[in-house]
DNA sequence: GCGGGTCTTACGGAATGCGAACGAACCGTC
DNA sequence: GACGGTTCGTTCGCATTCCGTAAGACCCGC
């Protein structure tokens, strides 16, 4: 009923990195659509004059630059301030992969990638991180359950859950969507960001969550089983 | 084509590609009644010239074409902007699942697929890419039945009513063509978006659903037969 | 009464969901 | 760098639900 949704358009500025202009080109269009304003930077120390500059809420850093090496970039934006980086990585990289995590970016996607899975990313990181905008509702409620979406705190009847990162998008996705059914498939493109995976990862997650959100899990009130098509929050 | 009558909102322009002329029809028919404007090629090249024309909002696309691939059509369509795709694939066609998603199809749907699904998934690829405002009604009334599409909830009276997937369909269906006459073989074909099957499958189906929305489901006032017809929805 | 169509019931197979457990990856700590 | 706990994705077996078909009883029109 008086279920205020929900999160008007996340609206920050993310700066996108990238020398392949077609690559920049779509990933730009994509964040655009997605509601967030783009600055656009084809090497490193321009990247990091933007940066500087522009103060974007996220960047959107390819590995592969010519002239300094993405790892680089990513290390002095770290130590400019706490801007998230999301890396693109070549398909297979793991080297790359870790090393970009350990210093710093906040997730990476591998190319080929789908644009729209990149968003995805984008906005799981800036709400993971609390740097989306104060436009985003900062607190969810539904029944009992009250999230804080930027303390990444849960609790229900006043009582705090300990969820994990999973279980927190997966519950915060359902909130933004009550009474709606979603199939397996669309949970795991819109909570995972995947176009693939495994249905069954869905199931589990669903039962532990079920497992710290319901009363008796076994016979879910609020997260409900829709036979044969998937499940739904329910108020 | 010419003109469109517009009782619903219109939501957008759907350009389905296909081959088979039944199909399309199908496919045309359940879109254009779910409030889409449609647009219909049998091939690739048409298909492109048609998408450069009429600039759709969204495309369903066969991925099993005459002359050109699907996933070529796919791809261009994709190097050209950022319209989305929700492709038509053979049943267990794994492959070219992974392979449509990873060029940038949006969404997939199995053959044979239910149309009513096929629309929900246009309907949620749409809002997802923020391309169309997810409105129009999805709620369908009539007498004292109310069903919401969306959370795929089916009430009489208040009370809810546990459907199983078909039988949600078929009143989906039934609901959105109240006081016609539908042959078992078209029913077969709307609701189960098959062109063969056994006739009793339907039979069967109706009675079920009769008794779970008919107060005395040996004497139907709702879901009634016309002998040696098939089935009519009365008010 | 007769023939064809419709209703009802029952059943086996397939699909789906659930629960439990496992191994791998990751995190924080020492 | 090594260790233990946590989280995550997957897999397996089991129970349940659903679906399509077949077979017989029933009903309608002639």
């Amino acid at each position: 009923m008086g279920r205020v949704l929900t999160l008007a358009r996340m609206t920050g500025t993310v700066l996108v990195v990238d020398d392949d202009p077609t690559v920049a080109e779509v990933v730009v269009d994509y964040l655009r659509q997605a509601g967030f304003a783009t600055e656009h930077a084809t090497d490193g120390p321009t990247a990091l004059a933007m940066a500087a500059d522009a103060l974007p809420d996220l960047v959107v850093l390819d590995l592969m630059l010519p002239g300094m090496d993405g790892l680089e970039v990513c290390r002095r934006l770290r130590d400019r301030g706490q801007v998230p980086v999301v890396m693109l990585t070549a398909l297979g990289d793991e080297s790359d992969r870790v090393l970009g995590l350990e210093i710093g970016a906040d997730d990476y996607v591998t190319k080929p990638f789908s644009p729209r899975e990149l968003v995805l990313r984008v906005r799981s990181v800036l709400r993971r991180t609390g740097a989306a905008p104060a436009s985003s509702a900062p607190v969810l409620r539904h029944a009992d359950i009250e999230m804080d979406v930027h303390a990444h705190r849960t609790t229900r009847k006043g009582r705090e859950l300990a969820l994990t990162t999973r279980e927190f998008d997966l519950l915060c996705f359902f909130l933004q969507h009550p009474g709606r059914v979603f199939s397996r498939e669309e949970l795991m493109r819109e909570v995972w960001g995947w176009s693939f995976g495994d249905r069954s990862t869905v199931t589990v997650h669903v039962r532990r969550l079920r497992e710290k959100i319901e009363d008796d899990p076994a016979a879910p009130r609020m997260l409900v089983t829709v036979w044969g098509v998937g499940y739904r929050f329910d108020a």
